[in-house]
DNA sequence: TGTACATCAGTGAACGCGCGTTCACTGATGTAC
DNA sequence: TGTACATCAGTGAACGCGCGTTCACTGATGTAC
């Protein structure tokens, strides 16, 4: 389908690349169709490649997931970075740019997004997707205690910590679920952001 | 299966009672396996009948499905009222008491609850679940208004109100999705509740 | 009280579909000599 | 530089499966007379 170099496939039998191009297109589809609505089929046939090609790099469906939302964990955590590196003091804009890229992950990548955390069985990838969470739970907790002036993390962080998370995460899933737009609220999301890191850290 | 009276359908070859039992054995089949696995062919099974039944008392899946989002969300319209009616006055724990119930029907109902907020597609249902979704949130916006002492609700009660939402919402996926215990966090839901309450309303 | 009949809830068989995964295979590539 | 060979990424056909929905049907029920 696409012209572009790194894309094209018919020069050669061997692939060169098809892990990566697997990965994409599931990626997409789920943005697409949603991660319930995705088929191994379909990323096939999107990578313009054989139902049994996959099996050479996966274990199987979920497996191809599983990157997906490990890779999609990775930019969010890059984002963050990007975002933190804007307010280099220790003030309140760091709390809300961290509010600000999950939210803004979720608008952007909302198929990827309720993948990450829609899942309830159990997965090969368990432990690496739990300890990435884990990782994007710290550095927010440490953020939290270097709005306190402290390197160390305390109970007190963590609990502020966690209700930052619940009140983005609720945000983000109303959000991508139309629910606001349903309930005629009208978010300023920056105003409802810097709202809520007031009134939390306060 | 059962022998209580009212699902015994042995007696006669009309059934008298179907389409509530197949809603029933929908919410079933929703709690066990999440919306994305239920089927009707399950559903039929689980009430004795054949796979062609259903559509005798529903347009298609769809319909079966809005059913029971509809029943769940008066099952908590319910809850509220109960839990409102132990906080005759005017106090916080009105509004903690809102978001109390909200927590606790998600972790009642995690299947239904989850049903609820991931729809995407559009819906013929849709009009009667986006009204009931207003109907609800416009009682917490009334509750929030009352804390300030007044029946009208003005601007500063819906962005309140949202945030309220926003907040429990998030907690709510974090707990049924088990980002909870995969964090470390112990989760004291009484005090976390008025924690929040408290810097919402304050 | 008895009979004819319309209604309509449920049957069971069938449909076409796309899915995830496996299989024996093929042929391009890189390496050892 | 040329050849033999092991490797292994991709093929394409096939599998068994459960699904949502439709169809012509059947037989229990309630009602009119």
């Amino acid at each position: 389908m696409t012209k572009s170099p790194e894309t094209s496939k018919k020069t050669s039998y061997h692939h060169g690349d098809l892990r990566a191009q697997l990965v994409e297109a599931t990626r997409q589809l789920v943005e697409e169709k949603g991660a319930d609505h995705f088929s191994v089929s379909e990323a096939c046939r999107r990578a313009g490649v054989s139902t049994a090609a996959p099996y050479k790099h996966f274990k199987d469906k979920e497996e191809m997931l599983n990157q997906v939302i490990l890779e999609g964990m990775h930019r969010k955590q890059q984002q963050m970075q990007d975002e933190l590196a804007k307010y280099p003091d220790g003030g309140i804009d760091r709390i809300i740019a961290l509010g600000r890229v999950y939210v803004r992950f979720a608008e952007q990548e909302p198929g990827v997004f309720r993948l990450m955390f829609g899942l309830t069985e159990d997965h090969e990838n368990e432990d690496q997707l739990v300890a990435e969470g884990k990782r994007t739970f710290g550095a927010v907790q440490a953020e939290v205690a270097r709005y306190r002036g402290s390197e160390v993390v305390e109970d007190q962080d963590i609990d502020r910590a966690f209700m930052l998370w619940s009140f983005v995460h609720g945000l983000s899933f109303l959000q991508i679920d139309g629910k606001v737009s349903t309930v005629d609220v009208s978010v300023d999301m920056e105003h409802i952001l810097r709202e809520i890191a007031e009134r939390v850290m306060a």
